[in-house]
DNA sequence: GTTGAAATCATACCAAAGTATGAGCCGGAA
DNA sequence: TTCCGGCTCATACTTTGGTATGATTTCAAC
């Protein structure tokens, strides 16, 4: 019962009101304003006394507009969307598809032994893949091919 | 002046819907319901419209509050966009600068030897700081080193 | 069927990378 | 002042990386 006294609090205040601006006006008019012409500023003070009380129901009743702005916030993930590959590059250096292969790995940080056991290929194919892939690559280093290859997009 | 008349849209219906309504009274007062118990019926009559009128006014005149929702929007980051420096990781992985600068050649591809030279220091210093570095990183090669960084946003 | 490039593997050797340990120096915090 | 962390360097050692050379196989092209 208090609930639904809390929730049509407003609707039986407008009531009220109404009931009471009723009686006030019959009296108003028996005592004060009989007049001819009253009845235009009669109907004007009526009307803007419940033109208000019509926006303070509208403002308690109805539920505040809400207008969402989203605000983005970056999050950033790890690195690149998708990786397109230079093959073009890789043709002009020469680069073969087991050399490829195993500079890929060397660039995920495994070693010569790791890619050997990876592969099923001996510690000493590896390292001839990998040197004259620093050959083609001009480097001396695995860790300067990994630069390199990444900058020529060879790898991601 | 449009603009004006634009914003003020509603305030003018409000207006001429008030003039009218006065005119219409009028009429009816002089033509049909020319009643002593009419005051009644016609004041809450007028009562009614003018909520009405002023809970559709508040509808229109109330500005939306403003909801500001944050979106997590991803980011594909590719290495060929500026780069912004993860400090927090750095700091989380406790990395001092000079170990951070030894990285960074790291990952241009110098050998020890080379950074020693660069940065004027020794050999076994140079070792020293990757060594430390390796063990914060928690890898076991330079290259390892390398992958995680960035993949970290450490180094670019 | 010869040729040549790619792929495989081996052995040997040297260079570089990485580990372990210890020690001295310095500047800021307790 | 003392203490600690960062920076420096050294020595000794092990592991990994890289070069050089040579050999075998496969497979497609000429």
């Amino acid at each position: 019962m208090t609930a639904f006294l809390k929730k049509y609090k407003s609707i039986l205040v407008y009531g009220f009101s109404l009931a009471a601006l009723m009686f006030l006006l019959r009296f108003l008019e028996l005592k004060v304003f009989i007049m001819d012409y009253s009845v235009e500023i009669y109907v004007g003070l009526i009307a803007l006394i419940f033109t208000g009380l019509g926006i303070w129901l509208a403002a308690k009743l109805t539920r505040p507009k809400i207008k969402t702005v989203v605000e983005e916030k970056l999050v950033y993930i790890d690195r690149t969307g998708e990786f397109v590959q230079n093959d073009i590059e890789i043709q002009k250096l020469n680069i073969s598809k087991r050399e490829l292969e195993v500079l890929e790995l060397i660039a995920q940080g495994l070693s010569n032994q790791e890619i050997a056991s990876k592969l099923f290929l001996s510690l000493s194919t590896i390292k001839t893949h990998s040197s004259s892939l620093f050959e083609k690559l001009d480097v001396k280093r695995r860790t300067q091919a990994i630069e390199k290859a990444k900058t020529l997009r060879i790898i991601p």
